[in-house]
Order: C-alpha cells, then sequence, then structure tokens
DNA sequence: ATTTTTCCATACGGTACCGTACGCGCATTC
DNA sequence: GAATGCGCGTACGGTACCGTATGGAAAAAT
C-alpha cells in the first residue's frame, strides 16, 4: 500500500534495500521487519533470505546506502562558485528545514533515532555529520568569518534544522515563512 | 539492572509508570513491553495486569505524566523577576542543550519520536511545544522584543536545543563550551 | 479470628516475528 | 531437450511478546 511499487518480474537487492529505507521513513527502524517488507513487495519471505543473508544484512546495507548519500548530498549542496557562498548557504538551511522534504526529514529522524539504540549506526550518523560540518565551515570561512566562527555557526545550522524538524508548531501559521527568513537571517547574517 | 530499585515491598501504578520512564528514555517506546518492564521490577506481568488494563493503559499513563512534568518544568524556567529576564532565556537555552541533563534529553527524543507514530502523542507534544514557546516568548517581550521577533527567537531556541541533542559530533572538543556560548548569544543577545 | 481485599505468581492460548530446510517453476546454458 | 542455477513459495521450529484465568499469600478490615 504505502510503497507500492511496479511489478517487476525480479527483485534484486538494491530493490528491497531501497524498499527497506521507504519502511524505515514511516515506521521506524522497529517497524522494519522482512516480513512486512516481503509482504509490501508482495513475495514471501523466501525472496529476503535468499538476497540476504539476515536482518542484520539488510540493515548493513541500509545504512550503507544511508551514508553514501548523505555524503554525496551535502558534497552537492555545499559547493558554490566563488561570491555566492552566502546564498547557498541560506539554501543549505531553506533545503534542508523544508516541508516538501518530508520523506528525507522522515529518514534522517529515523536513522538517528536508530543511532540511539545502536553504536554502529551512531559512529556513523557521527561521520555523516562531521562531513557536513565540515563543509559548511568552509562556506563560513569563504565569507570572511574566523575559523570558530564558522565553526560555532556551522554548528547551529543544523542544530536548527534538525531541531526545526522535531519540533511540533502551528505550520500554518501564515507568518511561518516569515520567521523562516528571519532565523536564516540571525544564523548566516553579518 | 538499568534500573535498579529499591526492593519495595508493594508496587503501586506511580512505581509501574515511572519505571516505564526510564525503559523509554534507555529503549524507546518500542523496547517499552510490560514483560521487559516488570523483569526490571523483579516481579511477573501478573502484577502489572492487576494495576493496568493493558499496555496501552500504562502508555496513555505514561504520556499523561511526561505532559504534566514538562508543563510544570517550563513553568518554573520560565518565570524570572523583572530585569533578569535575558539572564533567565541563557538559562533555558542551557539547561535544555546540558550533557547533565541525559536523562531528560532521551526522554524528551522518545516522546518526539513516539510523537512521530502515534497521533495521540503527537498532539500532547504539539500542546507542550506551544507552551513552551509561549512562555519564552513573554520573556523576550519583556525584554523588549516585538512580537514577531519574539516569536522567532523562541523557535529558534527551541529547535536549536532539541537540534542539538540530535548532533553528534565531537563533545570532547575543548572549545565546545566557547561554542555554546557563542550560539547562545546568537540566540538570544542584541 | 475470620473474612475480605490487595498484590502478585503460574499457566495458558494467541500473535507476530526470525531464520532454516526444502521444493518447484523458469530461464539460461550446453 | 536435458541439466543447471536462480528467484521465490511453503512449511516448520523457535522466541518474545500480549492478555486472560485462576489461585494463593499476606495484609487489612471486620
Amino acid at each position: 500500500m504505502a510503497t507500492e511499487r511496479k511489478p517487476r518480474t525480479q527483485l534484486d537487492r538494491n530493490d528491497w534495500i531501497e524498499g527497506a529505507i521507504d519502511v524505515l521513513a514511516e515506521h521506524g527502524i522497529a517497524g522494519l521487519r522482512v516480513e512486512v517488507l516481503a509482504k509490501n513487495f508482495g513475495v514471501t519471505k523466501g525472496s529476503f533470505y535468499w538476497h540476504f543473508k539476515d536482518r542484520q544484512d539488510l540493515l548493513d546495507a541500509v545504512l550503507q546506502l544511508w551514508k553514501e548519500g548523505r555524503l554525496r548530498d551535502i558534497e552537492k549542496q555545499t559547493t558554490a562558485p566563488p561570491g555566492k557562498e552566502l546564498q547557498q548557504i541560506h539554501h543549505v538551511i531553506d533545503v534542508y528545514s523544508a516541508v516538501r522534504n518530508r520523506k528525507g526529514i522522515s529518514i534522517e529522524l529515523a536513522v538517528r533515532d536508530w543511532a540511539r539504540h545502536d553504536a554502529k549506526v551512531s559512529a556513523v550518523v557521527e561521520e555523516v555529520d562531521a562531513y557536513r560540518l565540515a563543509c559548511t565551515r568552509k562556506l563560513f570561512l569563504a565569507i570572511g568569518l574566523s575559523a570558530d566562527e564558522a565553526h560555532a555557526r556551522s554548528l547551529l545550522v543544523f542544530a536548527y534544522v534538525f531541531g526545526h524538524s522535531l519540533m511540533a508548531y502551528d505550520r500554518n501559521d501564515p507568518k511561518v515563512p516569515e520567521f523562516k527568513r528571519w532565523i536564516a537571517e540571525r544564523i548566516a547574517g553579518r
């Protein structure tokens, strides 16, 4: 239902992993069960255990794919032509806290919750965060800030965007865009 | 092990709820199972089902207790004598993002993750957040900011503190306190 | 000193999973 | 066109839960 797919004649390992990420986004790591996932695909777990050694094998693959995707994405989101760095920072803030990015945010939160109960996942999240911070620092440095200030601002950028997706407030308030602009200016401005 | 308690002769409803919150903080809502909880207390679930109708009954009670505690806490953390409001804002930022508050942060994150899969929980979190924002807004208004700016800054305060607890960065960096001070100043200053 | 109530243990049936063993159709290869 | 391996179905045993039924000991009430 939730993750309908074209009735492919065959399923490969990658199909399973991508389907798993969908389930992860919707139901969290605890809801990611092989029998449930198989039912989503319209097959039995007999198929699953042909492609994967066990559930952990799938989880490892999911984590690996997530990590690679995040590293590639942050690389893309933080490359800016000289002179456009400040603009790019605003773009990063906007993208990561955007409402239209619902699924991406769900995955992000699900992985972070997963990390709280699994050291291996926690290490990967730490690695991804470190890279995100490093990339963002470069942008702040490029617009002429000191190393310390670039460091602090990068922390604030991601603490804000992740925290924002955690907050439950009135998203229908017509002034929300205005608030977001004010905050972004406060984080990146001057 | 994790939640050892004095071998009380009797357990009442409240003991179960508080024990449940401990388990919730450590293992999340998915790990909050009645048989596990009973084992933590050194009793069987026969006891549990005397005090509670079913698992949902416990979850409802946990949510209720959490809500009341949070409302009381934010009330306490945002009352300041006239002239001390700015100082109080810094105190709020400090308290909610503090390392020493590990358990409180764990509960906060666990409840928020819980809310992502349960509308009833989501509504309560929304209510608590609204109250937190309202209380913090008062502080910003008291130091002479406009209504809109007080609104935006309150959002930034909580987005930051919750996002901060979600970030995985080098917490051993000796400069972290300096960064946190810089960020707090950026959020509340001027 | 009974009776009643309180609190918990034991035992059970049911469900939703995990992982394995094995079988079977189908496409590819020879 | 027989043999081989791939992709999946079926069936099973095992575990960890949930919730119920029932009994029993100890405390409280009478």
